[in-house]
This record gives structure tokens, C-alpha cells and sequence, in this order.
DNA sequence: CTTGACCTTCACACTGATGTCAAAGTCTAG
DNA sequence: CTAGACTTTGACATCAGTGTGAAGGTCAAG
């Protein structure tokens, strides 16, 4: 598929697209040499690329979130110099740090809305799952 | 204390510190009318400012956040208008989604670790614990 | 071949979060 | 009182993430 396309099922600017071209997030092919050309794995890729930045994940961090993520999907060994493997920890305590910050916030937010006297029409449906005291997934 | 102890204790550099009470996020009194004085609460404060902020929040919610905890500290009742708690319950999926992503992301970062030559090494002491396959808190 | 939809690169601009620097006021120790 | 450490405000700079628009290339339908 071509961006306009990708753009519209991603909900992602074309603009934003080439944006994370350029910082080596995606690497769409070239059909007719000037054509970005995307497959569906890129739409996934896209949406897991939102979801980290939206989280505050830099794109430089994310970049190598995701080469961790096809570097698994192909099957290849887990080898890094002494250094990354350092730096990647570092790295997993600045997420948990994250996680459990917002983990306390989405706590303090959800406890309000419950005992707000519009919960239960604000909360209904969809977001009914999410009002579990752990968060989801 | 003044703003220059407060640095020191929360690793927040004076210009940031600035910057959240511009944002409406801290609001120190001002002892000769000039300096800036701050307690043992807003140590608390600019902590937890600095993890939302880290985790993508941007300062805009981690304001009506941390008012929530407020509220609820000062015992007061939970009331807001109807399209408050719309605002607030989207908030919501968005910190839900946006923990999600992390988690994902987490537990990729995590698996690859165990699977390094260098795991050990690397995750020993104050990391260990952050290894389970959930994230803390 | 022309038209319209889509694509390309390039560039300017804005916001949010920060750093840095300058000019000037304040406070405390000596 | 003076020197040094600290503070204040304000301005300018940077980086990431975006929007927007210009100028022009590609392609498919009529």
C-alpha cells in the first residue's frame, strides 16, 4: 500500500509517516522508485511506534525497542556487547519507573471517577473493562 | 527551603522547577517577597510531576492529576460537571493505553535481557526485582 | 493528452520541555 | 561594609513532534 493509504488506517499523518522514516523507525521499499510502498506488518509497526512516543519513549529508544522485537521475530540469538546490555537495563528501570507512575495516576483517576455521580454514565461500555483496579493487558 | 535545596533533593534542575510553577503545577510562597519557599510536600510533588512528565503525560493533565490527589487528600467530595468526567474518563483510556504500550514494551526488553549472555551481570543488585514478568507496583 | 488524485522533497513554523546566559537583587559570613 | 553564594526575571537556543504549504513528479481514468 501506498502512504495515503496507511496513513488513513493508522490514523498517522502522512508528514508524521516520512517523519519516522527519517528517524529509521520504518523502512518502507520504493516501488516505482518515488513511491513509498508498505506492507501490513508496517501497520502494526506504525501503531506500536504511536503507542511508545505517545508514552513518552523516545524515538531513538523506541527505534531500538523495535529492532529487539524483529531481532526476536526472526529467531536470531540474543548477543549484544556487555555495554548495550547495560544501557538496556538502564533503560528497563526508566520503563518500570514510568509504568508505575502512570499505574499510580490512572489509580487516583479511575478512584475518582467512581465515586463521581457520572460514573456510570461516563464509564459505560467500552471503557467499563478498564475500571479493574490492575490495568489492562 | 529555597529553590536551589529543592534541586538538590529532587535532581530537578531550578529552571524546570520554575517552568512547573509557571504551568501551574507547584505554587511556592514567597518568603522576603522574592525568594521562592517550598516544604517537604512539594519534595512529594515535584516527584511525582517529574515520572508523569517522563511517561509522556503532558503537564496540562499531570495539573488536574495531581489536584485529583488533592481533592481527596483534603477529604472533599468528588463532584465535577458531566462533561468533566467525559474529559477525565478519556483521560483515562488514554493513560490505559499508554500503559499498555510500556508493558508490551517492557516485557520485550525484559525477555531479551534474560536471553543475553550478560543478564546476570548486567540486572544483578537493584535491577533484579524487575525482572518478574509484571511490572511493579 | 489532459485532469484530478496522489506522491515527492523542502522549508518554515509552532508547541512543549529544557538548557543556558545575562543583569540585577538578596542574604550571609567575615 | 564587602565578597560570594544564591535568587529573580527574562531572553534566546535547542530538540522532538507536528502542521502546513509550495513546487513539482506520477499515474490512472476519461
Amino acid at each position: 500500500m501506498k502512504i495515503g493509504e496507511l496513513s488513513r488506517r493508522t490514523g498517522v499523518s502522512t508528514r508524521l509517516l516520512r517523519y519516522y522514516e527519517e528517524q529509521g523507525l520504518i523502512s518502507p521499499a520504493r516501488t516505482t522508485n518515488t513511491y513509498r510502498t508498505y506492507d501490513d506488518r508496517d501497520v502494526a509497526r506504525v501503531e506500536q511506534v504511536v503507542g511508545l512516543v505517545r508514552a513518552g519513549v523516545p524515538t531513538r529508544l523506541a527505534r531500538v525497542l523495535l529492532d529487539l522485537e524483529d531481532t526476536r521475530a526472526d529467531g536470531l540469538a540474543a548477543s549484544c556487547t556487555r555495554q548495550v546490555a547495560q544501557m538496556l537495563a538502564e533503560e528497563l528501570t526508566g520503563l518500570d519507573e514510568r509504568i508505575a507512575c502512570l499505574t499510580r495516576s490512572r489509580r487516583t483517576l479511575c478512584e475518582y471517577l467512581q465515586r463521581t455521580e457520572h460514573a456510570t454514565a461516563v464509564l459505560e461500555g467500552a471503557h467499563a473493562p478498564a475500571l479493574s483496579s490492575a490495568p489492562p493487558h
